[in-house]
DNA sequence: TCCTCTATACTTAGGGA
DNA sequence: GTCCCTAAGTATAGAGG
């Protein structure tokens, strides 16, 4: 009942730069980063924006944000009509570009067949989730999901880093005064491009009843 | 001095659902869009994180933020991205596209590898089931599952749109109409296309504290 | 690692220039 | 669109579980 009954000292006023302490700076990281996502969705809410956020923490993980309507943008992205279609342009590249879309699409679709085989194995304790989901819970990170979705990740590094290696390739060459992708190599650990992370992020899983993504890599 | 000389109503309580007045919206969506870029780098700063944001407003404006090393990133991409020749690189664009489609074979058949793989998994969360693991823990599998395909996806996305973009480059210099105002400290507007932002958010780094980058691209 | 708790720093709605 | 202003809603530092 006291003054003395004080015992936590409040909000303290810090300096924005590098927190020291390892532990402290996590913990930073994780309420902020938490605080930063559910800004982006409020602002998609409010203002009708769409936001992509991709977060590489210190520890070379990446955690993303993304707002918006998926399947739209997704096929939008796929059939081209997002960036280039507008081009007259009728050169090799974008030939060959067509061809890798058709690819693409087929290996998408293969993606979905999958989704749906998941789907029906989940479908046992799928309700569960309807039930204590609120909305503000769809925009920001599902943490057990995170966390579990790390560990399993791994199995996907190396996969990334193939893919990675390819785009590195393929940047490298043609940016050739553009030297990105080696300053990235910050510890061997790259990590995948997320160009387009734009287009990708907004692109939910139709299989979901989440209106935003939150994906883990762990790099 | 009286009372009544109170005119600020103050911060009122709103609800989270998209705001109707359009000025209000745009006035919401401005300061919101200051707030968010404020905390991610704070965020940066703090604990040394990377982070790139990329916000559509409803206007089909695109803003980004990027917390790496701006300069360079900046730099080659106004001098090259912009005025590449698109002669002389159609033919390292055919080259790494043939090499590009080689590799999306390669994935397509790993794609089938973690099909089996998530074969496995199902059933073993199925055993893991009967014995006594939480529903979260099998949620999260589910959910992994799902997420490593994404992420499989979006790898092969990017792979895609490294290509895209380089190819979007040489074409896409009659779309890029852009206007180009640099104010570098804490707002740097800066017009790309998308090929373009793909390899700003690569170029996360190290580099700077508080002065994150903001791009602006028109569209 | 994440959550809780508290006190308080920080952000921002609404209105005006 | 920006900036200012104020009041008050919100986010969060630090400590503990």
């Amino acid at each position: 009942m006291e003054a003395s009954k004080q015992k936590n000292k409040g909000l303290q006023k810090i300096e924005i730069k590098r927190v020291e302490r390892k532990s402290a700076r996590q913990v930073t990281f994780s309420k902020r980063k938490k605080g930063l996502f559910n800004k982006a969705s409020e602002l998609c809410v409010l203002c009708g924006a769409e936001v992509a956020i991709v977060i590489m923490s210190p520890h070379k993980r990446a955690f993303t944000f993304g707002h918006p309507n998926p399947d739209d943008v997704l096929d939008r992205f796929l059939t081209g009509a997002g960036a280039e279609s507008s081009l007259a342009a009728t050169t090799v590249e974008d030939e060959k570009l067509e061809r890798l879309k058709q690819e693409y699409v087929e290996l998408l679709n293969r993606l979905k067949e999958e989704e749906k085989k998941r789907d029906e194995i989940a479908k046992k304790r799928g309700n569960d989730r309807a039930n204590g989901v609120f909305w503000w819970d769809q925009y920001s990170i599902d943490d057990m999901e995170r966390d579990e979705l790390e560990l399993y990740l791994k199995s996907l590094e190396k996969l990334k880093t193939s893919v990675k290696s390819k785009v590195d390739e393929l940047a490298a060459a043609s940016v050739a005064s553009n030297n990105f992708v080696n300053q990235f190599n910050i510890d061997n650990n790259i990590p995948i491009d997320f160009g387009s992370e734009f287009d990708d992020l907004c692109c939910l899983l139709e299989g979901t009843n989440e209106d935003g993504i939150l994906r883990n890599l762990d790099l």
